[in-house]
DNA sequence: CCAGCATAGTGTCCAAATGACACGATGTCA
DNA sequence: TGACATCGTGTCATTTGGACACTATGCTGG
């Protein structure tokens, strides 16, 4: 079977960026290329859209077939299509940007015979075609958007510490928040439900677990609320 | 002359949303077609990638091409890929965003015997394809974005007056400032250079005219500086 | 030439938000 | 039961944001 057209098209794919956050420091999920070009490479996980998906679609079965991952928020983050970015010929990616619980993902078992990982995002291995600006890309939106989205919640458990909290802007945001500032702050905006609950299995005293309240928030947002951290 | 593929593609095009300031509204470029589909419609400026240029490349082309605009400022907004989008089969856009001066392009002449004209955003006539959808992405993204990025200066002319600039976020943010608090507000970031000139041919006190400090700008941002109005 | 007009340009005050800062409470473990 | 690790909490000083009104200037038309 083959396609043929009046003009010359550039090959479309999907590429995902997928973070996910451990107690120490933030991760992106990358797959071992079994093929040419790169085989052996790191790369993030992706591939061609087909004709009758949506880019969205694309974006969320790749994830599902390479890596056994669905994402709670998954969204469009940039295009890349400079000649020569793959060695094949033109191919143009548009990037997704993904966050998930990596706790849904712990046992991230390769899931067709493909090394997938997580690695730090700080220290990735050197990666295949020009996946290093998609990271870079992905990582400065997460940063900006972290603190006008309440999407760091994604990247938690659903029941989560206000320190499990604070570590995670620490550590997107690379930098110190103070403690109790921090904690006035995200209270204040009433958006997350303390639970009857404290956390479990620690060798001091148990922290009081909370729930972000989806709902509460999508009204607020509505009345023109803005999340602010 | 034709191109086979093993696999289907997509067509691949650019689309962009080009913004212009006028003293009362805020303008989008459209171009009406002359051919199927949607002939006789207005849409957005754009047209296929060509295999050699880049995704930006291709955006500025075809503006310069179909429209004879040379945008300040152009930047990728998002990829708008639904199936069925466009009724000749799977075509895939990537949407720009651009400013422009108005004042550079206030014959507009259609250039190649193409109508092309302003509109008021807010006041277009039906569309082609989605492009309602993108220029509402647009629109959202501009609306954003000016408040954060001293990107407003690009559609206004180089020297401007105080009361022109306030209009202009005005305009953008539909909302009102307030006079005293805008202009301390932006005059204590130090961006702008205050030239011994007035105003011309206007029946009332002329207003002195400033000049956005684009070096200045640049090395602020460096050194961690964050433009927000 | 002067009266009327349209817009320019300017400062204060109050309320709210931000950011620095330290210690007693609680639960676990040895 | 004492040492430890982390939890959880409030004040104060400073900065920022937003409301608010009048005089100055230059042109115009009678």
């Amino acid at each position: 079977m083959s396609y043929t057209y009046e003009y010359p098209r550039p090959a479309l794919t999907v590429d995902c960026v997928v973070f996910g956050l451990d107690d120490e420091d933030l991760k992106v999920l990358l797959i071992r290329r079994g093929v040419e070009p790169f085989s052996g490479r790191w790369a993030l996980p992706g591939g061609f859209v087909r004709m009758e998906e949506s880019l969205d679609d694309a974006a969320r079965r790749e994830l599902g077939e390479e890596a056994g991952v669905r994402p709670n928020h998954l969204e469009q983050l940039y295009t890349f299509g400079t000649p020569g970015r793959d060695p094949r010929g033109r191919v143009v990616t548009v990037a997704y940007f993904a966050l998930v619980k990596l706790s849904d993902h712990v046992p991230h078992a390769a899931t067709d015979a493909r090394d997938a990982a997580w690695f730090s995002v700080w220290d990735t291995p050197k990666l295949a075609f020009d996946h290093a600006d998609v990271l870079g890309t992905a990582l400065q939106r997460l940063k900006g958007k972290v603190r006008y989205q309440p999407i760091g919640f994604e990247l938690l458990p659903p029941k989560f510490t206000l320190t499990q909290l604070q570590r995670l802007y620490e550590i997107i945001l690379e930098r110190e928040l103070d403690k109790r500032n921090f904690r006035k702050k995200i209270l204040a905006m009433d958006l997350l439900e303390e639970l009857d609950e404290v956390e479990q299995d620690v060798s001091h005293r148990a922290a009081r677990l909370y729930r972000f309240d989806h709902k509460k928030y999508k009204q607020l947002e509505k009345a023109g609320f803005n999340f602010e951290l």
